[in-house]
DNA sequence: CTTTGCACCTGTTGGC
DNA sequence: TGCCAACAGGTGCAAA
């Protein structure tokens, strides 16, 4: 059994879970036919397409890119070849396992290689997608405006200086804008903020340049620190049964309301922004 | 242009 | 035990 067969239990996605599943999926899926693709359901975030799979079968795939949160497939094709865009949404995930393999509830997509693996798509809430990009390049309305990679060269804190002037939405809230920057989902903006010891609610349009720079190392540190626990805890979940999926290292601030700081401890607060839930030292975090 | 809140959907948790 | 509300790690979209 590979290592990353037990992705399938790495649900709720942020940049470091598709990242790992990008790197699992690598040796298991490139070079590889695609023998058949079986659509159980197609209602996604948006249909996928019905022609999918007829699309995709007999082809070849040459790569497993990523853009923010989307993963892309490069398929090979004697005419045009193109990219398999996915996205696993707040619950989705994709692991390999043994083709025949019954399907469980919300396995909504097969794809069954040369090799006889089969790749499963499961997504309970169904907030992701599985759409076709026709073409020499991933070329798609849905990444055309998206902001640097937070782990590329042009994210960095001048980048978010620049771009913050005079903007009022919260600091929390500007970091999670693909816009601005991809691939910061609720938890790691918190944990980020927190490294930086910036409060989130402190409008992105006041904070300095330096605060900027430490923020985008804090970004940086704390989503690479991530990918390469990844890797790791899918070793150490072999000796673990039970074990929950989730291999973000243990939150310094996030899910941790009322508990006290690990650095200062202080109780950490939890407050709503945009619907969403933030975490902060009040102590640490000015 | 920016900001804000809703929408999509199922499953889990906590209070009564 | 049941019931119901609130919440969950994403993000496009419409309205203001």
């Amino acid at each position: 059994m590979a290592d990353w067969d037990l992705l399938e239990s790495a649900v709720m996605p942020e940049l470091p879970e598709v990242e790992t599943t990008r790197r699992g999926l690598l040796p298991t899926v490139v070079n590889q036919k695609i023998l058949q693709v079986t659509v159980r359901d197609r209602r996604l975030r948006w249909p996928i397409p019905t022609s999918l799979a007829q699309t995709l079968e007999k082809r070849i795939v040459s790569d497993v890119l990523r853009r923010g949160k989307y993963l892309l497939w490069n398929i090979e094709a004697a005419n045009s070849g193109g990219f398999l865009l996915c996205h696993l949404g707040m619950s989705g995930s994709l692991f390999s396992t043994r083709h025949g393999a019954p399907p469980a509830k919300h396995d909504h997509v097969d794809i069954v290689l040369g090799n006889k693996t089969l790749i499963r798509y499961h997504d309970p809430r169904r907030f992701g997608a599985m759409l076709w990009i026709s073409g020499p390049k991933p070329t798609h309305p849905l990444l055309t405006s998206l902001g640097p990679e937070p782990l590329g060269d042009e994210f960095d804190g001048a980048h978010l200086f620049r771009t913050s002037r005079g903007r009022s939405v919260s600091v929390k809230e500007f970091i999670m804008n693909a816009r601005i920057v991809v691939g910061v989902g609720n938890i790691y903006a918190s944990e980020a903020l927190f490294v930086a010891g910036i409060r989130p609610t402190t409008a992105a349009g006041k904070i300095s340049q330096s605060r900027y720079e430490l923020l985008a190392a804090a970004i940086q540190q704390t989503l690479s620190r991530a990918i390469e626990a990844g890797g790791s805890s899918l070793r150490d979940y072999l000796k673990v049964d039970g074990e929950p999926g989730y291999f973000q290292l243990k939150a310094t601030v996030y899910d941790r309301a009322d508990a006290p700081c690990r650095v200062c401890g202080s109780t950490i607060k939890m407050i709503r922004q945009g619907q969403r839930s933030s975490y902060f030292c009040p102590q640490c975090q000015r």
